[in-house]
RNA sequence: GCUGGUGUGGCUCAAUGGUAGAGCAGCUGACUUGUAAUCAGCAGGUUGUAGGUUCGAUUCCUAUCACCAGCUCCA
């Protein structure tokens, strides 16, 4: 068992010190410059500035030269410690750094650190003693961008240099070879050229389904309810479109309205639902319950719209409708850890089916939250005790859970080591009471039940988008699209190929046949293009044998195989959901 | 929404203040093919949209829409 993302904390000092060696480069080539703020991130760290000329990117080799420079003459870094007053009077002309330590406590002294002799920046540090250790270091500016001064669309923009940062040449060199994979993978490329899906300008972030995109996405469907289905949960519907006066019971109105899209019916509101659970607690309260109902589990795959930001779209990881696969289980507080149990045990499942390795945090807590001390808890701990039970590790982030509950968040690792938050489990002590939901217990009195949201997918959009990426577009057999695809290599042996074709037809196979008066090697690229699993080739010589030749997954070339047993194998394939 | 960039046939991309061009895909024909592109011909665009400047705009300006990168937000 690993704990996630243990900070490398030499590496983070170097980045943070490359920071420093870059903001001394910038200010050498733009003295103007108000430097802010400059941390490590996840693949090097940033330099936000204050700075009237627009850096452009043919300016970057030149700044990298710069710093280049600075590196090679293996300059110090130097603590040095001055009293607020000092600091202040240092900074004056920067009105950032004075907010900063204007925001220190009182009588704190301030640390500056100097690279070198002649530049000195505002800093808590730690850092390298020298720039010598940074010399085998790999860097690369690779972007400007605007980004708010402390992130807050109010504030100033200011301009944002980013630049990659890796031990060694090398590991930069693999960074961007990993980001160039990422962007041949990328979910709106293939969604286009796959055939997937399609994003019209006249519906900006509501994606359009083409046949092969509803065939995996369908599968994706059939897969979640079979699975739910053994794990003992019902499936429901609720309406897209409900009262303002259940949006207001549910708190949504007030607290999620700048996102929800409203309109009129007659003379009442109604709002689009961004979310499914009001819908499903509606579905609770359609008929008394008693404790002998519980856990009550109710699946639903909920169609919801949420108003994102114009710059916010993207592909299908960032849409305005999308389908969670939802499922909102009530049941007793004993009944928690049990339940949580169950779902992580879901998730589990069906990350591996995918090849996904993921990583679990655990959010408690947050300071302006509802429901007694006691709930709180009971809950936190029922959670704890489910993951310590089932063995799985876990962060735990202090106070970052909903306003209405803990919770679990399962983030999951594609094939290039890009993280993505999925799956998601939330208890929920405020919609019960808001919504006033009981059962009857054993001693005849009504009781508030707990109410579980889950998802384990997410959504399905987003979830697809990141397997069109995990997989590079080449899904397993189950998944795939098109399965099979018969190609005949002349004229002659199109009937042959054709009746290939349907005896794996009429046995429910994904296959199409290509029998166009092209030659073999035309219509091979166009199905590998298509990333087809399998090609059956069939000429001459297979025709008067009764045999296929294969072209696909683990076959290079194989001829004289029988059609009987290669279904044989596809079947396997399928079943065991192989990746 | 904000900052910056982009917008040319289905796709990928050229070009220019003076009649918009290629490759692929499509269509037609020839070739009958043995494992990632056979050859030839044809057709396809009021250059995102709306204004403006100009003798003339795809090119310059303004507005608007969409997309891309990032900020914020998030499944």
């Amino acid at each position: 068992m690993e704990i996630k993302n243990e900070k490398d904390m030499e590496l983070e000092k170097a980045r943070h010190s490359l920071a420093h060696v870059l903001a001394k480069a910038l200010v050498k080539l733009y003295p103007e410059t108000k430097l802010t703020i400059g941390p490590a991130i996840e693949d090097g760290f940033y330099y936000d500035i204050d700075l009237s000329h627009s850096i452009t990117p043919d300016e970057f080799k030149a700044i990298e030269k710069q710093m280049q420079e600075i590196i090679n003459k293996g300059e110090e870094f130097k603590r040095v410690v001055v009293s607020k007053e000092k600091a202040l009077q240092f900074f004056k002309d920067n009105e950032y750094k004075t907010e900063i330590i204007n925001e220190l406590p009182e009588n704190e002294e301030v640390s500056l650190y100097y690279t070198g002799e002649d530049f000195f920046d505002l800093c808590r540090g730690p850092h390298v003693d020298s720039c010598k250790k940074l010399q085998n270091y790999g860097f690369k500016i690779h972007s400007i961008n605007g980004a708010y001064w402390r992130g807050d669309e109010k504030n100033k923009m200011l301009q944002r240099v980013y630049c990659y940062a890796f031990k060694t040449k090398k590991e930069l060199a693999d960074h961007i070879a990993m980001l160039e994979e990422a962007k041949k993978r990328d979910n709106r490329k293939l969604g286009k050229e796959l055939k997937l899906f399609m994003i019209s300008p006249e519906g900006p972030g509501f994606p359009f389904y083409l046949p092969n995109g509803m065939i995996v996405r369908n599968i994706l469907i059939d897969f979640w309810r079979e699975i739910h289905r053994k794990a003992g949960y019902k499936e429901i519907s609720t309406p897209i479109m409900l009262s303002r006066h259940l949006w207001e019971t549910s708190g949504h109105w007030d607290h999620y309205k700048a996102n929800m899209y409203t309109t009129k019916i007659d003379d009442t509101d109604f709002a689009i639902k961004p979310m499914n659970c009001p819908g499903g607690v509606l579905v609770y309260k359609n008929e008394p319950h008693s404790y002998r109902d519980l856990p009550l589990r109710i699946g639903e795959l909920g169609l919801v719209h949420r108003h994102e930001k114009s710059g916010e779209l993207g592909g299908l990881m960032r849409v305005r409708a999308f389908t969670q696969d939802d499922a909102h289980i009530f049941m007793t507080p004993s009944q928690i850890k049990s339940e949580i149990k169950n779902v992580v045990d879901l998730i589990d499942q069906v990350y591996k089916i995918f090849n996904f390795k993921y990583h679990v945090e655990l959010s408690t807590r947050p300071e302006n939250s509802i429901g007694s001390d006691e709930d709180w808890e009971v809950a936190t701990d029922a959670l704890k005790s489910a993951l310590d039970e089932l063995g799985k590790d876990y962060v735990i982030n202090e106070g970052d859970g909903a306003f209405y509950g803990p919770k679990i968040d399962f983030h999951l690792t594609d094939a290039l080591g890009r993280t993505w938050q999925c799956g998601t489990i939330q208890l929920d002590f405020q919609l019960p009471q808001r919504f006033e939901l009981e059962y009857t217990a054993e001693d005849g009195e009504k009781h508030r039940p707990i109410m579980i949201h889950r998802v384990i997918y997410g959504s399905i959009d987003r979830f697809m988008g990141i397997l069109i990426e995990h997989f590079a577009g080449a899904f397993p057999l189950w998944l795939a699209p098109e399965q099979v695809k018969v190609l005949s290599l002349t004229e002659r042996n199109n009937d042959y190929a054709l009746s290939i074709k349907n005896k794996l037809f009429d046995l429910g196979f994904r296959v199409e046949a290509d029998i166009r008066n092209e030659k073999i090697g035309y219509k091979i690229r166009e199905a590998s293009a298509l990333k087809i699993p399998y090609l059956i080739i069939v000429g001459d010589e297979e025709e008067k044998n009764n045999t296929i030749s294969i072209r696909g997954r683990g076959f290079e070339n194989k001829s004289g195989l029988i059609l009987k047993d290669f279904i044989e194998r596809l079947k396997n394939e399928i079943n065991s959901k192989k990746i």
